[in-house]
DNA sequence: TATAAGCGCAACTAGGAGGTTGCGTTATGG
DNA sequence: CCATAACGCAACCTCCTAGTTGCGCTTATA
């Protein structure tokens, strides 16, 4: 770990969605929401897959930029990132938002 | 198709942050945000993969509630449907406003 | 009534995702 | 200084996904 791509902020959403449609990274998303950081072994506990298992999430979730780790002693400690976070809500906006207003135009087209 | 499961309205965020989670997908999305319904090979014009792909993505976003079809003469006509988009974008709040508070209370806690 | 458009189904392939195990390395703590 | 906790790496496995092709069925249309 402590190098899986950095990856550039990234400004297409579809990567970041893809991280957040597993259940299990869902998950660890909520914990990590507590504003701490929180090492590979404690994340693991309490999941029903092995370390390496969450560790292989993990490094999916910091590809997307949903998560940094940095390594401190022989702990490796996680915390949350919400940028993409941010970015997939303003594009879920922008869809929902092109979505009314194609509605409303349809609407009005009928009505005339 | 016709019938790949129509499955509940599922209040589960995962499955639909998955079916977003790909790039084809995502441009589906787009194309039906017009609120106009669309053929298959509507579709499939200006992608770059063939009809029967394109129908394997629009069967995993109908499975997760993002997009409706009807059989109309011998198209198959789909259109946008906006509930998933609201459910996901609601769990992305959630996660946010669990974020802000989070750190609101530590920035408390150590101003104390 | 042929022909063509639009589709569904099934089989197949390559590659990636999720998960495990085994083993070696580096820090902590008694 | 030695045991152990916390990792990283690599190999491996299974199953799903994305994509293709081939074929046959139904519906429009010239």
């Amino acid at each position: 770990m402590s190098n899986p791509e950095p990856s550039p902020p990234s400004t297409h959403p579809a990567p970041v969605f893809a991280a957040l449609g597993d259940a299990t990274r869902l998950e660890l998303v909520a914990r990590l929401g507590d504003g701490q950081a929180h090492s590979i072994a404690q994340l693991t506990d309490g999941l029903s897959l092995t370390r390496q298992g969450v560790t292989k999430h993990l490094r999916v979730l910091e590809q997307a930029g949903l998560v940094k780790s940095s390594r401190v002693g022989r702990e490796n400690q996680f915390s949350f990132a919400p940028e993409p976070i941010k970015l997939a809500r303003s594009y879920l906006d922008t869809v929902a938002e092109q979505w009314d207003s194609a509605l409303s135009r349809l609407k009005a087209f009928v009505e005339a």
